[in-house]
DNA sequence: ATAATAACGAGA
DNA sequence: CTCGTTATTATC
């Protein structure tokens, strides 16, 4: 039934007519008449009887074609029960709206060749066991030893050749596609190496998926990075074989190629998280790529992440998982550290051998006597790495922030840009009533005084990409600048002298690697008020510095962060699980998620107060709070241990039922896992 | 929204 | 005890 309110979140009965016997199928999109109107709804299944006493007839089958596969409406179920949501909620995003046109175009051939794969349906019969990463036992073996996997080249059982290409970089990377190609359920954590060409390792383990029969599911985050896997992916499937599945493509697009990946015409389906519910037949792999990219975040109730959707994918269907990135996210690391998946990283030599020289650079006395430094406003250590990689006719890339994402301060009487006292460094606003810092050294400049005029108070302003352009476009007169950011992303830069200022997530690819990278905005990322400040910035890091060549071909990264700070040791040494182990550690001490599972209560405070007291939460369950939320509301987290996961999300969804059954006026938000806790 | 059903109270 | 009215609850 395709109504929001959770105390209707389950099955109706209803009766077919002989008219619509033929279309009748589960999966179709139905009209009932409910509760005296005609509502729209999602056939889950035919069966026999009914216990209800007296059953209405169907109204009308929208369409014919079975839109909802039993593998998806399985998922969905799971995936409302994790996130306190109800079916429908999550139907909405995994099925897009239905565009007529788009759907004349499959003849009645193609739509009676809908696959009527998986199990048979049994909409919530009984609730479907959360995603693996709350279950606790390790489930399934490991795809190999690292010994076994280094020299196999060629699969075994079931003689499918594939050939690991890169993947020999990691020791336990040729087992995990020989699983893959074999039809075992390998699950991966991987960590990619610096300058690794990670849209052709998803390509390869997608080709070995394929090589033994099953499909597969890929997710990332934006368009550009969707571009690049589907090139990989053309070159190494051929044509025709993936099809793409974005939001962005337009609804009739969109739809035109969900209706093909569900009538099972390519084995693979890519996309941005709008595709985490794609339809696959035989489904042996399921990826996302940059899995602390916040773009994997659904912005509608009930707020899935496409990690998480994909993982309960796995589990449901038995397929194998792979969640790679430069960086790793606490989650990934507890999948590593459950035993849930296995890690694949490339042992410290490889490392050391593809990274380039690495340098941090704080406070910097030298500042004054480097006028080209002085007038880029860039540390001497960063002017001089980027005036040799120049000069050596390499492309250097400097990452920036976004614009408006921190706003910089200028004196309020002359407009004047305010400068830290001590460095010269921008000063920057962390918050609209904080204290002034410096973008470079960090230091607070609580009595600032303009040197030009005298005046103390300051306004804030943006200093952009553009600006950072126009400044270092100055202290390197005759280079090229190219910007690559919000209103333009470049996917790739020639390989020659230039400067390439991107912002985080923008940065282009350069032909042959850059030559020095400079990383600007680390003070502006550090000192977020987020749980995942430290996290997010070195994700943000080694994207950035991924893209640099190696030390031996000439490739540096300069940070401008203190070399002491976890998240800068962890790029200096290229060490993402190290850093992620730390994290996932820290965040157990604290009590903070993944460790346990939180679910957030937003609204006004009578209705948060009124559904907390009506739900029956778990043994153990804290709550805490009230912190005000947005415009007179307030929010309160609750948290449970891991194990209590489930029973949460089921107390909140059932307590959210009784409201909507009283009809309570005052909306309330669930969300578990919410995106920020602060 | 609206129909059924339960709960309640006044008058026979 | 019945009828009529009102609150409650389920909605195939």
């Amino acid at each position: 039934m395709d109504v929001p309110l959770p105390h209707l979140d389950r099955p109706f009965d209803y009766l077919v007519p002989d008219s619509l016997d033929a279309d009748a199928r589960p999966g179709v999109r139905v009209k009932v008449r409910f509760a005296g109107q005609l509502v729209d709804g999602w056939l889950l299944e035919r069966v026999a009887e009914s216990d209800h006493p007296k059953l209405a007839y169907l109204e009308k089958v929208v369409s014919p074609v079975p839109v909802l596969s039993p593998e998806v409406a399985r998922l969905a179920r799971a995936v409302a029960d994790r996130y306190a949501g109800s079916l429908a909620d999550v139907l909405r995003l995994a099925v897009p709206p239905r565009h007529a046109r788009a759907e004349k175009t499959a003849t009645a051939a193609e739509v009676a060749a809908a696959p009527a794969t998986g199990s048979a349906p049994e909409p919530a019969a009984e609730p479907v066991s959360g995603p693996p990463v709350t279950a606790g036992p390790v489930s399934g073996p490991p795809f190999g030893t690292v010994g076994e996997g280094a020299d196999a080249a060629v699969a075994g059982g079931a003689g499918l050749s594939v050939d690991p290409r890169g993947w020999r970089d990691y020791p336990a990377g040729p087992a995990l596609l020989r699983a893959l190609a074999e039809g075992r359920p390998a699950r991966a954590v991987w960590s990619a190496l610096p300058g690794e060409d990670w849209a052709d390792r998803y390509a390869d383990a997608v080709a070995a998926t394929v090589a033994g029969g099953r499909g597969a599911v890929v997710v990332v985050a934006d368009g550009r990075d969707l571009d690049r896997l589907d090139a990989a992916l053309t070159a190494v499937l051929g044509p025709g074989r993936h099809v793409r599945l974005t939001a962005a493509d337009g609804p009739a697009r969109r739809y035109r190629a969900f209706l093909a990946a569900r009538r099972g015409e390519a084995p693979v389906v890519i996309g941005t998280r709008a595709a985490m519910f794609a339809p696959v037949d035989r489904l042996g792999l399921v990826a996302v790529w940059d899995d602390g990219d916040d773009l994997h975040a659904e912005p509608r109730a009930p707020y899935p992440h496409a990690r998480e959707v994909l993982l309960t994918r796995a589990h449901l269907t038995d397929a194998g998982a792979l969640v790679g990135g430069y960086a790793r996210t606490a989650e990934a690391q507890l999948l590593v550290e459950t035993g849930w998946a296995r890690e694949v990283v490339a042992d410290r030599a490889t490392v050391r051998a593809r990274m380039p020289a690495m340098a941090p650079t704080g406070d910097d006395p030298q500042l004054a006597r480097d006028p080209g430094a002085a007038s880029a406003r860039l540390p001497s250590l960063a002017w001089t790495t980027a005036r040799d990689a120049l000069r050596a006719d390499l492309p250097v890339l400097v990452q920036v922030p976004r614009r408006g994402y921190l706003p910089s301060v200028a004196c309020a009487e002359c407009r004047a840009p305010a400068r830290c006292p001590h460095c010269a460094g921008p000063l920057a606003l962390p918050s609209a009533q904080g204290t002034p810092a410096c973008r470079w050294c960090g230091r607070v400049a609580a009595a600032y005084a303009c040197p030009e005029c005298g005046g103390r108070r300051l306004r804030a302003s943006v200093t952009g990409a553009r600006r950072t352009a126009e400044e270092l476009g100055r202290a390197f007169p005759g280079v090229p600048v190219r910007t690559s950011g919000r209103e333009e992303v470049l996917a790739t830069v020639p390989g020659g002298a230039g400067l390439v200022i991107a912002t985080p997530g923008a940065e282009p690819v350069a032909e042959g690697g850059y030559g020095a990278v400079l990383l600007l905005d680390s003070w502006a990322l550090l000192t977020r008020a987020d749980l995942r400040a430290g996290e997010e910035a070195l994700r943000r890091w080694l994207a950035g510095a991924a893209l640099a060549r190696a030390g031996a071909a000439g490739g540096r990264v300069v940070v401008v962060a203190d070399g002491a700070l976890a998240p800068v040791q962890a790029l200096l040494r290229w060490d993402a699980a190290w850093f992620a182990a730390r994290e996932l550690a820290e965040r157990r001490e604290l009590g903070f998620p993944p460790a346990v599972r939180m679910a957030s209560v937003t609204g006004v405070a009578e209705a948060v107060a009124d559904l907390l007291a009506g739900a029956r939460l778990p043994d153990g369950a804290e709550v805490l709070g009230p912190v005000p939320a947005e415009e007179g509301r307030e929010r309160m987290l609750v948290r449970v241990p891991r194990s209590r996961a489930g029973a949460l999300a089921g107390a909140l969804h059932a307590a959210a039922g009784q409201r909507s059954a009283r009809k309570a006026a005052e909306p309330v938000r669930l969300q578990v896992d919410p995106l920020s806790l602060f």
